[in-house]
RNA sequence: GGGCCCGUAGCUCAGCCCGGUAGAGCAGGCGGCUCUUAACCGCAAGAUCAGGGGUUCGAAUCCCCUCGGGCCCGCCA
């Protein structure tokens, strides 16, 4: 396979040497003046099938799809960040020598430049016809096949740059997720808030229940964390004055992947004083309202961005934490049953609960199993029992509940909020409760955290999105490795 | 971590059940064609069948191990 390959490889390397040999510069600096490919669909558009117009010129670059060589003319594809434009070359405009160079020293999968003007072929297709071309980079190696591109999972995410210029719906899919994350960061600031970037690496990963990745500092002699959450950080800014801050960026939690979890994945924190889950509901509705309607515009082709545009409109549904699962396991007084009867619910649920499990994972595999599936329409689930987080305020009139919602669609989460807790001596003691022998799985202590709320942190709310996840539902993606440019991938052997 | 499945030419796939020594399309080479668009027509070429071991007269095919990947479960939110 090595040979075959070497072969394909050699002999484009033979057509970039007759470029060299013609004193031409086989990788050159610029391309002037370029266009993108749909301004000159554009132009050829408005023309008659077989009708040119020589009135205007125009540049276009990119790299070259299929090579339709037609005697003594050809048709070239060319494919830009925009779409695609068909060049027409002929003989007689490139002269013989020209024309001849031409289909000598091109491949499919060429970065080349070409000059002419708009023309629409007699079959209607909107083109360029050329009277000039030139390579910009030579393709050494050869593009995967035109019509079914790279198929394969394994090579998709190894050789993304690949996959991306083959496919594009995968080039839609990323660009679609960039529009997303630009609409959040935009809809936050215009609301008021502040981005900001916190640390990666600190002694202590807390924020949340999740093995971290353990790093080496030379310069501090000392084992670091890469963090698991940004919320300490973020809420000590709160302690600061900031007031509002969000920030986007990534979490590290050290797990296996699956369609819906990645060891290094995007999560975007608001905190918001002054303000209670209330407020964040509110906020919530409209930016995903916002941010849905992002995605639909970028993904016409789409279905599920455009169901999705559809029902992502005010209000949401809203139902209760508790009431809901009862209702759906068809049990009464969850709240007060013993832990043992917990731990026998959830395990009939399939879950694989030890005897010391405690109460937060019995509720979190009920929930998942009973209720979450159910849960299409985007629905805002309220006021989660106590003992489920150690970061959220008490409620104020529903005792055993914590002011927490969460927000579903299709089944899984996209987005976590609550009134913060900001009580140190409540705070500590919730810690102790949660924090286990094992700083690395389970909740960590962090008393660098809790003394930051002894000076006092406004009341506020919180917010929690995975922006990996929020980018699936909005976009259609099955995996989370469709909208993550470069999952992990084990070494190459 | 457990179970199931997959790995054949640069790419997309067939062949594997039922063992007889690998086949197509695209891409690439040569030739033809001045409106094609998965262009078309002709000719020639291209493969340690993921790697290693075993069974067998004979292995892409059956068995075992290793590597890589996918799906489900677990872990995780």
């Amino acid at each position: 396979m090595a040979e075959e390959e070497s072969r394909l490889i050699a002999e484009r390397r033979r057509k970039l040497g007759l470029v060299r040999a013609s004193g031409r510069s086989a990788y050159p600096y610029r391309f002037g003046d370029v266009v993108a490919t749909g301004t000159v669909a554009a132009a050829a558009r408005a023309l008659e099938p077989g009708a040119d117009d020589v009135g205007q010129t125009f540049s276009v670059a990119g790299r070259l799809g299929a090579i339709r060589q037609h005697g003594k003319s050809a048709f070239l594809d060319l494919n830009d960040r925009d779409g695609s434009i068909q060049l027409f070359a002929r003989v007689d405009e490139l002269g013989e020598a020209g024309y001849q160079s031409m289909l000598d020293e091109l491949d499919p999968g060429d970065i080349v430049g070409a000059v002419g003007h708009p023309v629409r072929t007699k079959r209607g297709e909107p083109s360029l016809r050329v009277k000039h071309i030139e390579l910009l980079a030579k393709a050494l190696r050869p593009p995967p096949e035109k019509w079914h591109g790279l198929q394969d999972e394994e090579a998709r995410i190894r050789r993304r740059h690949v996959d991306l210029f083959a496919s594009s719906e995968s080039r839609a899919r990323f660009r679609a997720r960039s529009l997303l994350t630009a609409g959040l960061r935009t809809f936050l600031t215009e609301a008021g808030f502040l981005e900001v970037e916190t640390g990666v690496l600190s002694p202590v990963a807390s924020g949340a229940a999740a093995r971290p990745f353990v790093t080496r500092s030379h310069y501090l002699d000392d084992e670091l964390r890469l963090r698991v959450a940004l919320e300490l950080q973020l809420k000590r800014l709160l302690v600061g004055g900031l007031e509002r801050v969000f920030e986007l960026g990534p979490v590290f939690r050290n797990e296996d992947l699956d369609s819906t979890h990645t060891p290094e994945f995007t999560m975007m924190e608001c905190y918001w004083a002054y303000a209670d889950y209330l407020d964040m509901r509110g906020l919530v509705e409209r930016l995903y309202g916002r941010l849905a309607e992002v995605a639909a515009a970028a993904l016409p082709d789409v279905p599920a961005a455009q169901a999705a545009a559809e029902v992502f409109r005010a209000p949401f549904d809203v139902v209760d934490y508790v009431e809901t699962l009862e209702r759906r396991m068809g049990v009464d007084h969850l709240l007060e049953k013993p832990i043992e009867e917990l731990r026998t619910l959830a395990r009939a649920t399939g879950a694989p609960i030890t005897g010391d499990a405690p109460a937060a994972k019995c509720f979190d595999k009920l929930f998942d199993r009973h209720v979450e599936p159910t849960l299409i329409r985007p629905t805002f689930v309220m006021d989660y029992p106590t003992v489920t987080s150690p970061l959220a305020k008490a409620h104020r009139s529903r005792p055993g509940r914590i002011e927490r919602f969460e927000l579903f669609y299709r089944g899984f989460e996209l987005g976590n909020a609550y009134s913060e807790l900001n009580d140190p001596e409540e705070q500590r003691r919730r810690f102790l409760e949660q924090a286990g022998d094992d700083p690395d799985t389970n909740f960590a202590y962090d008393e660098e955290f809790v003394e930051a709320l002894e000076h006092g942190m406004p009341p506020a709310a919180g917010l929690g999105i995975g922006v990996d996840r929020m980018a699936m539902a909005l976009t259609g993606a099955t995996s989370i490795k469709d909208v993550v440019l470069f999952p992990p991938a084990r070494r190459r052997t």
